[in-house]
DNA sequence: GATTTATAGTGAAAAAAATCACAAAAAAAC
DNA sequence: GTTTTTTTGTGATTTTTTTCACTATAAATC
């Protein structure tokens, strides 16, 4: 089984569900490599790799595949999730609707700096750093986000560890260590933006496909 | 040549970058492997690829592998680069102040809700979408970002295009398409947080290694 | 109901990427 | 100034990932 099959897995659900809702029904294996920018071989591979099979020449049933890999991703359950830092990036995570369609619901967010604490109904509170490990320990969460800046990073993520946090996503451009009891995957916007420009200045357009590659450590 | 081995190779300068201004004067394969998450062998067989070389027994000279890497990518000028969506991704973005050190700069953002528009001194301004064809002709500029909901993600795709905007970061959670004309680079953060879910509620924190994998085409 | 056709499924082959293993060389130690 | 140590550089090898080439099968057509 390939590790990069799993990420692809779920692509292949966020494309179903999209496509889902824009009313389909029944999908080909070439319309959905399609969705997601890979080959039509290469989804029944790793269709194949997880006994996941359709119809021959039926395709596959959406809502069936979309039920298939959700319960092999473990999307079964409403993950709570939580952010320490209440500036830029982790206020446009609060803010944002797309995430509990997903599954995913942003609970709570921590920050060192009084004048970022609020408490209203229906956004998401932001309180002070030392309430972080209680909350969490208190509603079991699992997943937390780090969006502070780079010279807090390290030391944020102490604090979750020893809350017990097991899952992060690290946005300070600094790569942050995982161990075998947490999982880290560091997101860098700087350099998304970066790649892109490396293959512009080189005029490297021809390089086409998949490119980037971000890490869990 | 390895694809990856770009991106590596931009991770890198970054790390370099962060050592150097930390005082750092010279590293090691090791040290720098260990700042981006790679063994110390694939650092030098990078370097390799790209004739980069340092001294045996006496490690890099960081501001010269610095230099020669800024030079390989092509970071030599300032880039300018555009947003469209003025929310809440597109506002923190406009808000970062990270990027001037890496050579970039946002010099505008677009939108269609006229209470989005905002001229101040000191800040990215804020404009009405059908300028945004001017200005980016005007200026020459050849980056842009999508931070519009998906449904309109296509077409200011096709605006940016029609612009002459050679390369995109895209939040929009929709693989957009990129042609040999614009390199597309598409960064979903759901994604992201759904790949830490996977690996969490699925208790594979022993898959350690680099995960993910995103999408330019 | 036979034939054609489109599509899934998959072992085998190829390609790509990472690692290994070791030579070369520079610095350090003696 | 010789030996040891440390680290780079890279061809060879291994591992991983993707693609190919083909079979099986269900639907559509005749
Ligand atoms: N905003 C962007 O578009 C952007 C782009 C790329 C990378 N990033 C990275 O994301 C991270 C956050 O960026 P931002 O723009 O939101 O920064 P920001 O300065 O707007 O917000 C950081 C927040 O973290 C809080 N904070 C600082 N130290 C803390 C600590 N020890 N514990 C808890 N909270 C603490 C601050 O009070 C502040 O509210 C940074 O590492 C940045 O480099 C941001
Ligand atoms: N905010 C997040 O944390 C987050 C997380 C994941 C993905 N995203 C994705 O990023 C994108 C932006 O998200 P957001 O939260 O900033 O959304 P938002 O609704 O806050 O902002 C979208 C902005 O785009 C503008 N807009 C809409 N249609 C436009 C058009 N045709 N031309 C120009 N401007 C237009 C709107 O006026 C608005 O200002 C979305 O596709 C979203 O799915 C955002």
């Amino acid at each position: 089984m390939n590790k990069k099959c799993i990420i692809r897995l779920l692509r292949y659900k966020n494309a179903l569900h999209r496509l889902n809702t824009l009313g389909f029904v029944k999908i080909f294996s070439d319309n959905l490599a399609d969705a997601v920018g890979v080959t039509a071989t290469q989804v029944r591979k790793d269709f194949s790799l997880f006994g996941i099979s359709g119809n021959k020449r039926g395709g596959y049933q959406i809502d069936a595949l979309i039920e298939k890999l959700n319960g092999l991703m473990g999307k079964d359950e409403l993950q709570e999730v939580v952010i320490v830092g209440g500036g830029n990036i982790g206020t446009a995570l609060m803010k944002y609707k797309g995430f509990e369609k997903e599954g995913i619901k942003i609970v709570a967010c921590f920050d060192i700096d009084p004048s970022k604490y609020q408490k209203k109904e229906k956004e998401v509170s932001v309180m002070a750093l030392e309430e972080l490990k209680d909350f969490v320990k208190a509603r079991k969460i699992k997943i937390g986000i780090i969006a502070v800046p780079e010279i807090a990073a390290q030391q944020v993520l102490d604090h979750m560890l020893a809350a017990g946090i097991k899952g992060i996503v690290n946005f300070a451009p600094i790569r942050l260590r995982g161990s075998a009891d947490c999982v880290i995957n560091n997101v860098n916007l700087v350099l998304e933006l970066e790649t892109v420009i490396y293959f512009i200045v080189n005029g490297l357009n021809k390089m086409i496909g998949e490119i980037h590659e971000d890490q869990k450590s």
